[in-house]
This record gives structure tokens, C-alpha cells and sequence, in this order.
DNA sequence: TTTAGGG
DNA sequence: CCCTAAA
């Protein structure tokens, strides 16, 4: 905008559009986000083609006279189409926007537009209108409205978030207002009204003049610029790839920004628009839905050269630690140098963690993990959805709460980046990997399970037997935002399967070679599950009749097994 | 809410 | 891991 155009009104990049309806914070409005914005915009587009036409009609009699600042095409950029809930700009006008749009930062949260019922916003814009034609002798009525729907996104995203918060509420009376003031203004004053301007547009007497109002500004700049590109040279350009980026970015990010400010008790209520977000991806992600074996796979699989950053241990924590790309597809090592960092930090947690494993205090643990989270500025999402799954996870495993729960780790998933594991003192620890994160794509919310885990969930089972999930997830997991205890229980079917205490006899020896190459857990982690399995049978009620021969260090077959009595198997098992 | 079990 | 029925 310093190139010489004409930055009328965009003195500091800060359009007075701000003060529209709130004080303009510290917003940076950029024609962007003037321009384009959420997907409803094809709702207006008709409209907006049918103020090009009309207006094109008539700008003879308005343009002839002066430098042809009304020029159709100016129209017609202004009213250019409108695709994929953008705005497509593609003359002069546009093109010179775009330009020294460019340098504008974009705006982050345009998405917040969605707090404000577009209908509503429309609605007002129109009846609080009154035909602008005063001096066209036209109605532009629906310029005007189109105009100010524009405007709305503008409006919308520069509201700080607190601020939107308040304000999200069907446009409150200032907004009303302010939409109500700008109606008031008749066309001419909107368009020509300021003389300040040294550009060759003229300075039209017989529009009048009535006190520009903050739009008359932006408008006025509009449509100068157009008028001073105009006669130059036109142009089609599409949008920057930046450009599109940009302006989808927003709405994902708006996902989760949006979840930042839901309270647990409207979860399921805030969180919906995330839940359709992530059905929509899920095209895409299904074919990377990995089973359980096909986790396994990749964990084995996992390079060892990856294994070279042990301060990353994979732990569930660690993951939660990754922050948010925010959208960002590539990651930059700079970025990665602050993921290893925040690897270190889930370390120390992870450290403590394990030292305080079978103690007490687990909500201590739990807070401290947020708040360290919390005091990396760009990964307060993912502390919050720690935080938010674990409450739920913790005290209950509700489908509506999990749905939640899927989200949060679903964004986060997205978001996750190779975790190098942690070389267990397991002789035999195949490396559980965090799996490398699809760049691109999300994945299926597959949180693989460390041998920590494993053994945690081991001496859960062991301490408070089978079915007792939460408990187990409450005592053991508690520092482990996801796992809750559904996960918990699924994952012990698994171990039982995988450790063949369960339906063996059935399974054919090739069969059972075949599941062990991809079981990646630890000998002696089977053991100990398969002595559990004949502990606590799984399926509860269900009397194991196999492993009469693991167990040889229990004094009896029999379900009557005493704790103190596993306890012994365990030692002599731990002992090995 | 928690468990169990199917998908 | 997800979902849901059942307790």
C-alpha cells in the first residue's frame, strides 16, 4: 500500500472500518477480509450480480461527468464473482487490492464471522438500508446490502476473541447502529464524498457531502483506487496460492480456537462444528485408518535411526505436548527445534511421572502438565483438550464426552509430530513409535501404547483386577490426558489377545507365529498378561480353563487366587 | 457414569 | 479406537 496507491483511508493498515462496531483494538483489516470470507457468501453473489448490472446501468450517468470512477468494470470487480466462499477478485480493482493486500497480515480469526448470523447481519444491512439511489436515482439497495454483508467478516474478525465472546450474541445494538449509520449515508456520500484525496476523481458537488462516516472511508478508497487503476492496465489474476491458504486456514483454526473458550459444560454444544469438520476429513483419512496390527506394523517399523533423539520419549504425554501446527502444513526446522524442546519438557514431566506412577497425587500431576502446557503460548489448544479429555476421561467415558474427547485428539493427532521412542529397558522393546504424522492429512486418533503404559495398565489390572478401568485409569493414567479407561479396557483385550491366554487353543501355530511378528510387546509383558488372563479372566465370569502350566508359581488354579498370591507371580515374573 | 462387547 | 447397550 506504500506503492504510490492510493492508501486513502489505510494510513498504518488499520481501516477505520474497525470502528464500525467496537473500538478498533488491534485489528488489521486487510481488503481480504473485506473481500472475502465465509462460504455463505453465494447466498448474496445473486444479489451482488444484479447490483453489477443495475449499477452498470446507470454509472453512465454518474461516471461521464468525472474519471468514470463508477466504471462498470470498477462495479463489477467490486461485485466480482463470488466462488467457494470467496471472493474471487479478477479485474483491476481486485488485482490492485490484492496487491497491496498482500502485505497485510491476514486476518486469523475471520472465521469468527459465524458468531453473528450472517442472516441476521444481512437482514439488519438491509432494513436498516435505505435506498442509496438518492443520487444515482437507482436502488442500490442491494449494493448496500451486499456491501455491508462484505463488511460484516471485516467487522466480525477484528473483534478481539473476548470480545466476540460478548458480542456473539445477534448483533447487539451497536452494531445496529453503526449498520444503521452507514445506511444513512446516500451513495454519493459514501462514494465521492471526501475531497481530501488528491486523486483524479472528481470531486462530484452534486453528490453532496454529509459527514464521511468511517465505511464512506473504506468505500471512498474502493472505489478511487479502482478509479486510478482503471485506466491503466487490467489484469485477471486468481487468488495467491497464499491467498487460498490463508483464507481455509482460518476456518480450521477456527475449529479450535472455538473450542478454547468451551467450558465443559457446553462441550457438545460448541464442539459440533468440529465434529462436522472432521467428518468431512474424514474421506480423506480413511485410508490411513491403521488397525491395530497395522500400528504395530509402523512401530516396528519405525527406523531406529529415529530412536536418536531420546529426549522425546513417546510418551502419551509427549503427544499431548506437541503443539499445533495451527494449520501449518510444513514444519520448518525452527519448529521442530521447538517440538524437541517441548519433547524435553514432556520428558521431565514423563520423569516425574514415573517416579510418582503408583503414588499419589495424581491431579497435581495432571495440572502441572496444563500449565506447562499452557505456558507454551501457541499450545494452549492442546493443554485445554488434554485438560478436557482427561476430565472427562477421568470421571467418566461418556459417548457424548468421547466425542468430544475424539476431536481433541483428533486435532491434536493432526498435529502431532514423529516421536521418537523411547528405548525401553525392555531387552526386546520393539521401539513403540509415535507414528509419523501425515504432513497433511489427520489420522485416525491411534495413540500407540508405550511398554509404560503397557505395564502401567498391567499393574493396574494386577492391583485392582480386571474391570476396574476407571479406577485403574484414575490411579495409573491419570497424568495421561488420553486412556481413558474404555481405552484401558480395550487395550487389555488386545493384551489378552496378543498375549494368546485367550482363545489360543483355537488358534493354529501358524496363525500364532504369524500374529507374533507384528506383536511388538515385550515377552515379559505377555507373561504377565497371560498370568492375569488367569487371574482375572477377562471376559468377567468367563473361567479360564488354559495356563495351567504358566502358572507355575501359583499355589492354585483356581479363581480364588488371593492378591497377595499375584502379587508373588508378578514378583517372580518382574524378577526374570 | 461405568462396563462390556461389537465394529 | 469408536460406538452403544446395559447396568
Amino acid at each position: 500500500m506504500e506503492n504510490g496507491s492510493p492508501t486513502i483511508g489505510f494510513e498504518d493498515g488499520t481501516i477505520d472500518v474497525d470502528c464500525l462496531l467496537v473500538e478498533p483494538q488491534n485489528g488489521h483489516v486487510s481488503m481480504d477480509s473485506a473481500m472475502c470470507f465465509n462460504e455463505k457468501i453465494p447466498d448474496n453473489s445473486i444479489d451482488m450480480e444484479d447490483v453489477s448490472c443495475s449499477f452498470g446501468l446507470t454509472n453512465t450517468g454518474i461516471a461521464q461527468g468525472g474519471d468514470e470512477i463508477l466504471d462498470r468494470d470498477v462495479l463489477d470487480s467490486i461485485c466480482s464473482e463470488v466462488e467457494d466462499g470467496y471472493f474471487r477478485l479478477q479485474n483491476d480493482f481486485c488485482s490492485m487490492g490484492e496487491e497491496y493486500l498482500l502485505g497485510f497480515e491476514f486476518p486469523e480469526s475471520i472465521t469468527n464471522l459465524d458468531y453473528i448470523s450472517r442472516e441476521e447481519a444481512l437482514q439488519t444491512s438491509v432494513s436498516y438500508g435505505p435506498p442509496l439511489g438518492s443520487c444515482l436515482n437507482i436502488d442500490s439497495t442491494p449494493w448496500k446490502s451486499n456491501l455491508f454483508s462484505i463488511m460484516e467478516p471485516t467487522i466480525c474478525h477484528n473483534m478481539p476473541e473476548t470480545l466476540v465472546e460478548e458480542e456473539k450474541k445477534p448483533l447487539n445494538e451497536d452494531i445496529i447502529d453503526k449498520f444503521h449509520d452507514i445506511s444513512s449515508c446516500s451513495f454519493g456520500d459514501v462514494v465521492l464524498s471526501d475531497e481530501k484525496y488528491t486523486s483524479p476523481s472528481p470531486s462530484n458537488d452534486e453528490f453532496g457531502q454529509v459527514g464521511p462516516t468511517k465505511f464512506n472511508k473504506l468505500d471512498n478508497t474502493l472505489l478511487k483506487m479502482s478509479a486510478e487503476t482503471l485506466p491503466t492496465q487490467k489484469r485477471s489474476r486468481k487468488p495467491t496460492q497464499r491467498y487460498i491458504d490463508e483464507l481455509a486456514d482460518p476456518i480450521s483454526r477456527h475449529s479450535k480456537k472455538r473450542r478454547e473458550f468451551s467450558s465443559s459444560s457446553t462441550v457438545k454444544d460448541k464442539t459440533l462444528v468440529v465434529k462436522d469438520h472432521k467428518k468431512c476429513q474424514m474421506g480423506s483419512r480413511a485410508m490411513i485408518l491403521p488397525s491395530e496390527e497395522e500400528s504395530s506394523i509402523i512401530a516396528i517399523q519405525v527406523p531406529f535411526g529415529s530412536l536418536a533423539h531420546k529426549e522425546c520419549p513417546n510418551l502419551p504425554s509427549c503427544d499431548a505436548v506437541h503443539g499445533s501446527d495451527r494449520g501449518n502444513p510444513t514444519i520448518k526446522p525452527k519448529e521442530n527445534q521447538k517440538k524437541r524442546d517441548d519433547c524435553m519438557t514432556a520428558l521431565d514431566l514423563k520423569k516425574r511421572d514415573e517416579s510418582a506412577a503408583t503414588s499419589a497425587c495424581p491431579k497435581k500431576r495432571e495440572d502441572d502438565v496444563i500449565a506447562a502446557h499452557l505456558r507454551k503460548g501457541d499450545r494452549q489448544m492442546t493443554a485445554v483438550n488434554l485438560k478436557k479429555r482427561d476430565e472427562s476421561a477421568a470421571t467418566s467415558a461418556s459417548p457424548k464426552k468421547r466425542e468430544g474427547d475424539a476431536i481433541a485428539a483428533h486435532l491434536r493427532k493432526g498435529e502431532r509430530r514423529t516421536i521418537p521412542s523411547q528405548k525401553k529397558r525392555d531387552e526386546y522393546d520393539p521401539s513403540f513409535d509415535c507414528p509419523e504424522e501425515e504432513v497433511s492429512g489427520r489420522r485416525k486418533h491411534h495413540i500407540l501404547w508405550t511398554t509404560a503404559e503397557v505395564r502401567k495398565l498391567i499393574d493396574g489390572v494386577s492391583e485392582h483386577g480386571v474391570g476396574r478401568w476407571s479406577r485403574i485409569k484414575k490411579l495409573l493414567f491419570s497424568s495421561s490426558a488420553h486412556r481413558t479407561s474404555v481405552d484401558l479396557k480395550d487395550k487389555w483385550r488386545n493384551l489378552l489377545k496378543a498375549s494368546g491366554s485367550q482363545g489360543q487353543g483355537s488358534l493354529q501355530v501358524g496363525e500364532r507365529r504369524r500374529n507374533l511378528a507384528w506383536r511388538p510387546l515385550p515377552k515379559s509383558i505377555l507373561r504377565r498378561v497371560r498370568e492375569l488372563a488367569n487371574v482375572y479372566p477377562y471376559p468377567k465370569g468367563r473361567k479360564h480353563k488354559i495356563g495351567a502350566r504358566i502358572n507355575r508359581d501359583s499355589p492354585d488354579i483356581s479363581t480364588d487366587i488371593t492378591l497377595s498370591d499375584y502379587r508373588r507371580i508378578l514378583r517372580s515374573i518382574n524378577g526374570d
